[in-house]
DNA sequence: GATGAATGAGTCTTCATTCAT
DNA sequence: CATGAATGAAGACTCATTCAT
């Protein structure tokens, strides 16, 4: 199995390095959200856990909901150049899924360490804060549609054996992928090690003969 | 496509019908966690959504986590009456396991509405209130994997064709339907109108050509 | 040593016996004012006591307060009977002092069982509900005064000896059996047991050699 | 009539002072549980009385009973500081005795005002909030029995003549000022006044005829 | 007479945010 | 830049009392 993502591009810690005082802030954000989610992380405790006063966090952030913002925004930019890196990489189309799909899921287990949080998390971006945490996702689904796309164009997928669409297909990997993320006690490396058998349980129909 | 389960049978309306101040007040919890979420949803608003006063509710309920539990409880008692009857059920293995995942994600979607906080509240659940919520899933995907060894012992489906086992193919078909219920913007009939693609793209390749 | 009061005359029992239902209430209303306090005990803890409705007690009383009063007329009830019996007794003055303070204060002892809260709810009297708790003691060292001053008229007490006024004898007695009876952990046996000593202490000076 | 101690050292006011905001709220404490008691006392009326928002109050003592508390401590370290310099006077026992008396009960009088909600105060240091307001009435228990083993064997009391240990006159002494105490009304004025009489007449049997 | 059900006013406590220094 | 101190608004929960049955 290839090396998905060349880790040593883009890591948690070059993202949350504490060099500078917002740097502190927004890892002790990340680590308490994870732990307690954002309504039982009170501003105190941030403050406590970068080591710095209140008061300090609203000279470089307007208020909790920035803190949060900006915690995303840096998640957002990791996912992204993970996805690039996977996009490049030359090998089959089935590798490529995965390694795609792990670019996108995988990091989001590693940044939020699987948090029973998570999804409070993600209403509050929604609903509350309008961070738009779904539009990766959607562009996700589009590059692995193009990707399947591209891939029964050269013959290396035959989407005619199911009578599926690439969307359709898409979707579903999309789909268990996403449950396989959520599933109970996920780790990072056990989500790393069943995505290979999932996404052929999946793409078994179409692989042609003389590929498989 | 058959009727899942009879709708007749056990509805949300007679689950939460609003006959006594318990059923008003539960009902009025599900209506404003669903929309705002556990912990933004004070006592206050249940009181005034209920039409009681605060101190009623107290009367009913040892606080705001017993409104939650009863809440969850009346869920799961309607979920569970689904599933039985969804089992009972004399057609196709294809058509059982749809019926069988609408039973439990469905009326998820139903009695949350597919809500942005069904995860908080999860979280609050599992976390907080110790309710376990997962127990069900866990019997769910017991239930799913018992259904297809059958039919793959009946010669319904050939697991051997491609090589996964009947838990295998029970995970995928569970992740991938938790991955349609956590769609954005899916409601219950986007949900009920995707499922039989999703199960047909994943059994496709086990169906032997004589059925099929 | 006499005995002070004849018990069988005037007994807890005889005044709170469980008859009727403000009996009742009566009863549960002295047992948990005594474990604790009038603020801590709630009209619900009163009811279930009692083992009536929260209403019914209202139905008896206009509400916590009078059933406060109540308790406490009930008690002074007894104690002026005891009272009345120590004073009727024929012995020396001594033994009349003792029989007459432990009328007054082991009657107190008794009723309240030396409870923490009793100036909680001497306070409570005093202050929020208007009953004289403290008339009884003042007519209490009335009589006090009355006797030691009979006892010098008839020699049997030389207050010359120490330069002191009835009342000034009086007012130290009362002190100490009051300090007494607030001694950590006292019974109402050992209050018993220790008067008779106090008394003497005090009296010692003023006792003629010829009856000493 | 010596000077029992020197108030100049020790007053309410050096304790009180309203420097920080943390005296100032102990001082509203003081003021408002002596008016009203504990209970009948919110941390509403405390904020107001100490003029600062209610959150205030938590920056500086972690609830209610913290600041009860505090307050008590602070009472407890002006009448320890008092009780030191009563046994440092050189004088007659007598006048020891009172000046010890007053130091100890003279200070409760004047801090707590005699506020007819002493013993509630008291009743909740002991049982809810566990603060060992006993243990300063043991010690001075002690300390008043040394004093008069110490004039004893000076020859400065005669306990034979009444046929008293030292532990029992310091109990009545100590029965007979707790008493004097809580007598209805008394100021620290009166008991001032009273107390050197109470003492006597208590004494008065043991005191050699070369002395008195 | 007795009660189950209901409530308005009040309790202590927490939190995100601001401001003078 | 950084902070200690302060706060208004809101949170969950309790209680003495009332009323229709």
């Amino acid at each position: 199995m290839v090396l998905c993502y060349d880790r040593s591009m883009a890591t948690i810690a070059s993202v949350t390095a504490s060099g500078s005082k917002a740097d502190q802030i927004i890892a002790a954000t990340r680590s308490l959200f994870v732990r307690y989610g954002y309504r039982r992380t009170s501003v105190d405790d941030i403050a406590r856990e970068a080591g710095v006063a209140k008061a300090t966090l609203y000279l470089h952030f307007s208020g909790k909901e920035e803190m949060f913002r900006e915690m995303i925004r840096r998640f957002q930019l990791l996912q992204e150049e993970r996805c690039a890196a996977a996009e490049a990489i030359e090998t089959s189309v089935e590798n490529k899924i995965v390694a795609l799909i792990d670019a996108v899921y995988g990091t989001t287990i590693e940044w939020f360490e699987n948090t029973a949080h998570i999804e409070e998390l993600k209403s509050v971006a929604l609903h509350e804060i309008s961070v738009p945490v779904d539009e990766p996702v959607q562009a996700f689904r589009r590059r692995l549609t193009r990707m399947i796309k591209a891939a029964e164009e050269r013959g290396e997928l035959r989407l005619s054996a199911v009578g599926s669409s690439a969307q359709d297909v898409a979707q579903v990997l999309l789909f268990a992928a996403y449950g396989a993320k959520h599933a109970a006690h996920a780790t990072h490396a056990s989500f790393h090690a069943a995505l290979p058998g999932i996404v052929r349980l999946i793409l078994v129909g179409m692989i042609p003969a003389d590929i498989a």
